[in-house]
DNA sequence: GTTAGCATGTAAGGAGTTACATGATTTT
DNA sequence: AAAATCATGTAACTCCTTACATGCTAAC
C-alpha cells in the first residue's frame, strides 16, 4: 500500500479539468505547475496518459476541437471524462498528510481554485505544521553538531534554516488570508482572495530589476 | 553515458573523509549535507556503502575505534583508503555543470571545505549562470500566462520565482567573500573567511543590506 | 518484560530520466 | 535546403523508497 506520491497525476487531471489539451501543450504547462521548475519529460508524461485513459478517466481526440491553422501532426487532445472529473474532485476534496508532503503540496496549492475554502485551509495548516516540525528537527542538529562542523557545512544549514523560515511565514500569509476570506464571506459576502497586500516578506523583492 | 548525479556517493566520501564512521551515525550526518534535510532511507545508505568497498574506496573495520562503553552490535567502522582519497580530491576538484545542478550543488558546497579556492568560485558562478537562465525562463512564461493564470497558479509563481531571486543573492553573498578572501591572501596572508555580515539570521533578523 | 533506540541488511517496486526513434511543419 | 520547433512514442535503466527481516542493548 502507499502507492506514494503520484504527482503527475492530479497534475494531468488538475490542468485538463480547466481545458482540453495535447501532450505537447500540456508539457510545458506542468512545469509550471509541478515543484521547483523542473523540465518534465515525454518519457514520462505519455505513459502517464496513456495510464489514466486506460482507467477511463480522460479520453483522445472525442472532441474536435478548432485548429486555428493546419493541422499540424497527429496531435491527440485529451479531455477529462466524467468519472475523471468525480476522480479528481475526490483527490482535491481530501486533505490528509500526502497533500501537505514536499512532492504533492505545490501541485495542491496550484489547484487551490478547485478546491473548497475549508479543504485549503487544512492542507495550509498541516503544510505549516509538517515545515515547523522540521524547523525544530533542523534546530536542534544545528544546536547539537555546530562546534564540529567546519564553515560551509554551517553556511548550508543556516541558508536552509532561513529557508524553511521563510517557507513557514508565506504559509502564514496565506492562512491569514484564507481565514479573512471566510469571516469575509460569513458576515458580509465580501472579496475576493489573496495578494491584496504582497503577504509582506518580500516588500520591494520581486520583479524590478531590469524592466522599464 | 551520463549516469546521471549520484549524490550518495560523493556525500558519503566526503562526510568519511572528515573521519571514520558507521552507517547508523553516517546516516544522521547525510540528512544535513544532502539537500533539503531528506531521511536518507537505509535501504539506500547500506547498499551504497557496499559499492564504494567493492570499488576499494572505503574499507570497513580495519580501525578498531575506541568504545566508550560496551559496544553495541556488530557496527562496521568505514574509512576511506588511499584510492578513495584520490577519487574523492578528483571529484570535488572537477567544476563541471554537474556541479552545480540542483541535485549536486548542495553536497558540494558542504564539502568546499575539501576543495580549493579556485573550483569554490568556479562552481558558485556556475550555479549562479545556472539559476539567472532559470529566472528568466520564469519570468517569461510568467508574462506570457500571467492573464490565463487562476490566483492560486500565480502566487505559486510569484513565491518561486522570489526564492530563486533570493537564491542569486545568496550567491552573490558568497561570491564576493570568495573574491574577498583570495584578494585578502594574495595581498596580505589574512583572514578566515564566510559570513562576515549578517551569519546568524534565524528569527528575522538578516536580509536587506542592498549592496551594489 | 516490554518498549524504544541502536545497528545492519535484502527484495521488490515506484517514479522518473535518458537515449533512441519517427515524422510533420515553420522559420531562416 | 537546412535548422528549429512541434508532436508522439518506446526501452532500458537509475536512484531511491517501502516493507520486510534480524538482533542487540538501554531504559521504564
Amino acid at each position: 500500500m502507499r502507492g506514494r506520491s503520484d504527482v503527475l497525476e492530479p497534475a494531468i487531471l488538475g490542468l485538463l479539468a480547466e481545458s482540453p489539451m495535447h501532450g505537447y501543450e500540456l508539457r510545458k504547462r506542468l512545469n509550471l505547475v509541478l515543484g521547483s521548475f523542473r523540465a518534465l519529460s515525454y518519457g514520462s508524461l505519455y505513459p502517464a496518459l496513456k495510464a489514466l485513459a486506460a482507467k477511463g478517466w480522460i479520453v483522445g481526440n472525442d472532441a474536435p476541437v478548432e485548429r486555428p491553422v493546419a493541422t499540424k501532426r497527429a496531435r491527440i487532445v485529451y479531455q477529462l471524462t466524467g468519472e475523471g472529473k468525480e476522480h479528481l474532485q475526490q483527490v482535491l476534496a481530501s486533505a490528509g498528510p500526502s497533500a501537505w508532503e514536499d512532492e504533492n503540496f505545490d501541485v495542491r496549492f496550484a489547484f487551490f481554485g478547485q478546491t473548497d475554502a475549508e479543504t485549503r485551509l487544512r492542507i495550509l495548516e498541516g503544510r505549516r505544521t509538517r515545515l515547523t516540525e522540521r524547523l525544530e528537527t533542523i534546530r536542534q542538529s544545528f544546536n547539537r553538531t555546530r562546534e564540529r562542523m567546519d564553515e560551509y557545512t554551517l553556511e548550508l544549514q543556516r541558508h536552509g534554516l532561513e529557508q524553511v523560515e521563510r517557507e513557514v511565514r508565506w504559509l502564514d500569509g496565506l492562512i491569514d488570508n484564507e481565514r479573512g476570506v471566510r469571516r469575509a464571506r460569513t458576515e458580509s459576502e465580501g472579496r475576493p482572495a489573496l495578494a491584496t497586500d504582497d503577504a509582506e516578506g518580500s516588500t520591494e523583492a520581486h520583479t524590478e530589476k531590469e524592466r522599464g
